[in-house]
DNA sequence: AGAAAAGCGTACCATATGGTATGGATATGA
DNA sequence: TCATATCCATACCATATGGTACGCTTTTCT
């Protein structure tokens, strides 16, 4: 009997399972509220409200409102990351591949989640230093390992110059996010048009192929 | 005895500008204070103590936070405007100037005090629309017109290829924000090493050069 | 069936918030 | 000189905050 307990390390217990459930509401409720509200603006009071449920619960699952809000940046941050992995579909000619994963990264970047996301985090870095941390790794980072990893493979292969990956990654990005980016993170557009999305797109290729092409000029020694 | 104070728009009157004076460091507490607490957790009430004053002359003055925020941002943004001007120096050869004039920018946008602004500006700019546009207008698009003047005239001159100067400065200015403003920006760093800073400027004139010097190839029709 | 866990509802706490009102001190302008 | 503009200090307001406490019901485990 005690077998089964010790075997499973998944919540067995129904008891165990509904308060994961329980949990995992709280998460949701606190997130929205975190991410259009900001730390600050955001109270406890509320989304107990929220929930339906009561103030005890709420504490019940997380010690204070610090807590909540770490568990709430470290769960969307991880769901960013879900998110990404979904991208990396290296099928057709390096070209064609490489515009639909700029496409899958800016897709995921631009959509409201993750400028919400990326708006907490910087607005809050600098109270919360764990925080920036915590998004650095999971969300840029990460896109930049999925992408170094397609861009070496490239790279062995002749179709793009021999460098950094990573860097190249990096770079890559940074030029996917110089315009449409830029603009909604300051509220100068409230969504990116498709057009835009993809002139961003063409031009961050274009320049990339510009500097990474097998037969470009090295930048540097 | 209507003629004179007709006649002068400044503050003539002792009294006026004893007010403005004071208007002027109560600006400069809440400037502080936004900055480095964000919006929400900032106080009016922790802003009338920081001035030694009371609550009542801080209302006097605004009538309310949100008018206070937006006056505060008003002056932030104007400040850094009149700092930006002070980099345009075009002397010397168009590398050396190009150079220097990335240093410039790079100088003023990772500042702590830009860094802050910045933040405040991405974290409150889906709740405070026109403030996003105010920053928009007076920081960063500033910074464009006053490098696409200069990049016109080398344009002018055939250094560069000829193409729009107000994208190629942002392009340019893309290019230098890539990296250490981005680690500053998530906390991931406290302050720019002036080597990184220095590896930045390198990289973003190498790409740029690399995209529009005179010889180099058209990225688009 | 009965113990225990989890959640609910609510009342409560000290504190702080944005904002108002008032009375007095001080400097300024006519 | 004298009215007045400005400021200061303080007390105050309704409301809201993060957080606690407690008694009650429902669900789960044994």
């Amino acid at each position: 009997m005690d077998m089964i307990k010790e075997i499973s390390c998944a919540p067995v217990s129904r008891r165990e399972s509904r308060r994961l459930d329980r949990r995992e509401i709280i998460l949701n409720v606190a997130a929205q509220s975190f991410l259009e509200q900001g730390y600050a603006s955001t109270t406890m009071s509320s989304i107990a409200a929220a929930l339906g449920g009561s103030k005890g619960t709420l504490w019940s699952h997380f010690p204070s409102k610090e807590a909540l809000f770490e568990a709430v940046i470290d769960r969307a941050t991880a769901a960013y990351r879900a998110k990404l992995s979904e991208i990396l579909d290296t099928r057709g000619d390096f070209s064609t591949t490489l515009k639909r994963v700029c496409a899958g990264i800016m897709e995921k970047i631009l959509s409201p989640e993750a400028v919400s996301l990326y708006r907490l985090v910087v607005a809050e870095a600098g109270r919360f230093p764990e925080m920036g941390r915590i998004f650095y790794n999971r969300g840029p980072r990460r896109t930049w390992e999925l992408l170094a990893e397609f861009l070496s493979s490239a790279m062995n292969d002749g179709i793009i110059r021999r460098a950094d990956p990573l860097d190249a990654a990096r770079f890559l990005v940074s030029l996917c996010m110089a315009d449409c980016h830029q603009q909604l993170l300051m509220g100068m557009i409230q969504s990116a048009p498709p057009e835009a999305v993809e002139r961003d797109i063409d031009r961050a290729i274009a320049v990339f192929m510009n500097t990474f092409a097998a037969d470009a000029a090295r930048l540097d020694g």
